[in-house]
RNA sequence: GGUUCCAUCGUCUAGUGGUUAGGACGCGGCCCUCUCAAGGCUGCAACACGAGUUCAAAUCUCGUUGGAAUCACCA
């Protein structure tokens, strides 16, 4: 009985954007719910795509989402694992050498889709005879390796999709090696799944074709063949938002403010059944995780109501999440946070408050009115109530005409939280000489 | 083109032969209040199309249309 191990597998080609983050997500809360694993394997197979500086601003995204990991692999460090493997499988045959150029392939493919067959690889490396690799050879070729798929049903159960069957007819032979000698990423991804113990693996439904030539890799390394889920792909408005042609940056969502809790909380729930609200804490979204609450259609993604959905999100922050960030006090930070739209603009509330600035006098009239009649004392709430009620009589005024003008001499802005919790923020001094047009 | 998958309010969805087709988000209105915001209440709004099966179809079958994934010496 082994317990459950998860892992998130990107290639370091590129920044966390939303739909890397979303793969991330559901295997860390899985990892989570099941008390299980959440190891960070770095497949960097590709060495011409895979840059340093992509992996470093993953890890920071993956910290900042607060997916940690506590096991970590990497595939390029791996190599030599995945070659004793290869000479086991090309022995038996399982592994076969292919010599047609990229060109010649890419000839292949335009044929047969001209004539209106699938373009699947013909197998023709198998036929070659000995004389055909020896002139291969003479010629400076070099081979690359395809995994040789058994003829036959591949089926498996996948916790979102039920029941999948391919029939391996209708899939081309996986090259695993390159003509270099570099590996891609299917089989070593298998070999790494078996090595660290995989159980589950949750990604897009971009891998299910994959899933069923890689199946037959678990079962030819004699590995146990995790369960797997494949998650409906998120679209954009226009468009695709697939894994890599989805640009839209973790970081960049971070700096205009979006909080990391909003956007798990929105990824985790997005095309399920489940309401989308806001979770603060990881491990209480990773109760709520249930494969069977995922819809089978692919959802539409919008930043918008994502944004959208991070102020309704801010406005019922906790102070505990956030004390860490700002250094406004508690009660502060209740008092304003319905009216904010950024985590950061706490600040802009309490240099209201506290700092100096630059009245608009709309209503002189109104204004020095209510600078003559403001009490010189804690400015409470029922101070507040009575100071306003001493303004209509003697103004006249009511409604928006009257609190619109004090607003704007007392904050410089034209919305924000209440009038009567601010002025006790703001204090006498400050409130006297912006109700008066002056600087304060 | 082959294979696989999908199709209910603007969006995410509930629905498994008989429902006033429900909820959430958004949107509109009203209330509250001291303007805005927040909060409360409320309203508008959907079964892609066509056949078939059936007393009865959003639901089952077939077809059509539309969308997606994959078919890389990317992962």
């Amino acid at each position: 009985m082994s317990s459950v191990k998860v892992r998130f597998a990107p290639s370091p080609t590129g920044h966390m954007h939303i739909g890397n983050t979303r793969t991330a997500l559901f295997n860390w809360l899985w990892a989570k719910k099941m008390g299980g694993t959440f190891m960070l394997r770095v497949d960097d197979t590709d060495f011409a795509r895979s840059k340093k500086e992509y992996e470093d601003s993953m890890r920071e995204s993956l910290k900042w989402l607060g997916l940690v990991w506590t096991q970590e692999a990497r595939q390029s460090a791996r190599f030599e694992r995945y070659k004793e493997v290869t000479q086991k499988l090309i022995s038996e045959g399982r592994i076969y050498p292919c010599y047609e150029t990229p060109e010649e392939l890419e000839f292949k493919r335009k044929r047969s889709l001209s004539k209106g067959l699938p373009p699947i690889y013909d197998r023709q490396a198998l036929s070659y005879t000995k004389e055909d690799i020896a002139s291969f050879e003479r010629e400076g070729r070099k081979p690359h390796y395809r995994f040789k798929l058994n003829v036959g049903e591949i089926k498996w159960t996948d916790e979102v999709r039920g029941e999948v069957k391919y029939d391996a007819a209708n899939l081309s032979d996986p090259i695993i090696i390159r003509e270099d000698g570099s590996y891609l990423y299917h089989l070593p991804s298998v070999i790494d799944d078996v090595d660290f113990g995989i159980t589950h693996i949750l990604r897009g439904e971009d891998h299910v074709t994959n899933t069923a030539s890689q199946i037959q890799m678990f079962e030819a390394i004699g590995g146990t063949v995790p369960t797997f889920a494949h998650l409906p792909l998120l679209t954009g408005k226009e468009g695709k938002l697939s894994k890599r042609l989805g640009s839209l940056g973790v970081r960049e969502l971070k700096a205009d403010g979006v909080e990391n809790m909003a956007i798990c909380s929105y990824l985790a729930k997005l095309g399920t059944s489940e309401e989308i609200k806001p979770y603060y804490d990881l491990e209480e979204l990773a109760k709520t995780l249930d494969f069977s609450k995922i819809g089978r259609a692919q959802p539409k993604f919008d930043v918008e109501e994502l944004r959208h959905f991070n102020i309704k999100y801010i406005h019922s922050l906790p102070y505990d999440v956030v004390k860490d960030r700002i250094s406004a006090g508690q009660t502060f930070w209740e008092d304003v946070k319905a009216n904010l739209e950024k985590v950061e603009d706490v600040a802009v509330w309490d240099k209201i408050c506290n700092g100096e600035i630059t009245p608009v006098i709309e209503n002189k009239a109104l204004t020095d009115a209510a600078a003559s009649l403001l009490p010189d004392t804690d400015l409470t709430v029922d101070v507040f109530n009575t100071w306003i009620d001493e303004i209509k009589s003697k103004t006249g005024l009511k409604g928006k005409d009257l609190f619109h003008p004090v607003r704007l001499a007392l904050t410089g802005e034209a919305s924000g939280p209440e009038l009567k919790i601010l002025l006790s923020l703001i204090g006498y001094k400050k409130a006297y000489r912006r109700l008066k047009g002056e600087k304060a």
